[in-house]
DNA sequence: GTGGTCTAGACCACC
DNA sequence: GTGGTCTAGACCACG
C-alpha cells in the first residue's frame, strides 16, 4: 500500500504533494487501474496531515479523471496519466539512481541535487516564465 | 549578472525560489565571494516580483551568512555555502543533462522527471518526516 | 498572557522590540517551553501594530529556534534561550530596581539612565565595533 | 578626545547614537562648555560612518542648543543638558558598574542586561505607550 | 541611488 | 479560527 510523505519545509502545499505522489505511483506502476487508494483515515493515521488535506488531494485527482470515489467503499484508480509505460520509468529511474549515488558521493546534499535538476531542466528552454 | 526566474505554478513561494537560485549560483560558481547581487530594484524591474519579496529572499540569505547588505551600496556575497567546489557541480550537471535528454526523448515531461528524482532521493532513506 | 509594548520614539524597529520582549519573557520565566504566544491577531488588537510586523517578529524567533508556528493552531515556545535560569534574572532585577530608584531620585531621566548603562557596558571592552 | 562607537546591529540610527554619546559625555563631564567636538573628518576616519551621518548628529545637537558650529573653526559645546551635575553621574556609574559585574558573573550577556534594564524602567510606570 | 521598515489589504493553506 | 505569502505604496536612513 502506498504511503505518503509530506515535506513541510518545501513550501509546497501538502495536498499537492499527496496528489503528486499518487500520480507518480501511477506512472511508475506502483498503482494501477482498479487499485484502491488508502482511505482518508489511514492516511491521516500514517502521515501527519489533516483529513481535509487528504480529501482535497483526492478531489483534485478525481477532477483529473485519474481516480474515482465510490461512496461507502473508498477511492479507486480509474486511469493512468498520459505518458510512457511504467517500464520506461523504471529503466530511467535506475539510471537516475546511479547518478544520484555519484552526486552524493561527491558531497551534494538533496537540496543541491534538486537545485541542479531544476537548473538543468530550465537550461535549454529559455522562454516560458509567464 | 545573475537573472532570476520565478515559476508561479510550482506553489513554492517566490522569495524561496529567489534565495534558492542565489544558493545554486554560489554552488555552481556563477557567483563568488565579493560579487554584488542585483539590486532589489533591478530584480523588480527584470522579474515580475515585488520589492519586498526580493528583500525577504536577501534577508534570508543574510541570516544564513551567505550575503551581506551594505546600506546605500548593495548586497554582496560574503561566503560560499558548504559543499563541494563549483567544478564538481559542473561535472555532475553535464551527466545529469545527458540523462534528462534521454528522459525527455522517452516522453517524460518536467513534472514526471522531478517526481522521479524525488522518489529516487527518498528511496534509500525510508524514515519519517514530521 | 504576555502583552507587548512598542516604543515608537526609540528608533528601534517595532518587530525587533516584540521579539526582544519574547526573549526577555523567556529569560525571566514569564514564558516557558510549551506556552502559547498570543496570536498575531490578538497582538494586533492589543498593540497598535500591523499583522506583518508581528509576523516578522515571530518569524525571527522561529529562525532562532525559540518558538514554533503550528499552522492553524498558533505559535508555541519551543526552547529557552541560552543563559542563566529565571531565578537569577529575578534576583538581579531586584538589585537593579533598587539602583534605578536611586538614580531617579538623583534626577536622572530614563534616557540618562540608559546612556549610563551603555557606557558602563562598553567601558571594559575598548576594542572596535565594525 | 571623545571617540564614537556605532552599534550597527541595534537598529538605532547611527546619527542618533552619535548625538546620544555627545549628550552622555556632557552629563558625565567628559565634555564641558567651550570644548571642541571632533571634526566631521576625524569622526569619519575613526568610526566607520559617512560624513553626512556625523553632520546630521551635530545638526541635531545644535538644534537642541547644546553645541554651536563656528564656520571654519569647528563645533563647540555651548551648554550642558539639564540634569544633575557630573559628580552624581560618576557616583551612580560606579554603583551600576558593580551591579554589571555581578550580572556578568551570573552569566548574563549584554543583550540580557539591557533587556533587564528596559523591563525595570517600564515596570512601575504602566501608562504611556502612545 | 542603496537597502530597510511599516502599513493596508488581499488571498491561500491548514485546523 | 490559525499562520503565511504577496502586493502596493509610503517613508526613513545611508552613501
Amino acid at each position: 500500500m502506498i504511503r505518503f510523505r509530506v515535506d513541510w519545509r518545501s513550501g509546497v502545499p501538502p495536498y499537492q504533494q499527496i496528489a503528486q505522489q499518487v500520480r507518480q505511483a501511477l506512472r511508475m506502476g506502483v498503482l494501477d487501474v482498479g487499485d484502491q487508494l488508502p482511505s482518508v483515515r489511514e492516511v491521516v493515521a500514517a502521515a501527519v496531515v489533516n483529513a481535509n488535506t487528504v480529501l482535497k488531494a483526492y478531489r483534485d485527482l478525481e477532477r483529473e479523471g485519474l481516480v474515482e470515489a465510490r461512496a461507502g467503499q473508498g477511492t479507486f484508480v480509474r486511469a493512468r496519466p498520459p505518458g510512457p509505460p511504467p517500464g520506461t520509468h523504471s529503466r530511467l529511474g535506475r539510471a537516475l539512481a546511479s547518478w544520484v549515488r555519484q552526486a552524493r558521493a561527491a558531497g551534494l546534499d538533496d537540496e543541491a541535487i534538486e537545485s541542479l535538476l531544476r537548473v538543468t531542466l530550465q537550461a535549454p528552454a529559455e522562454e516560458d516564465i509567464a
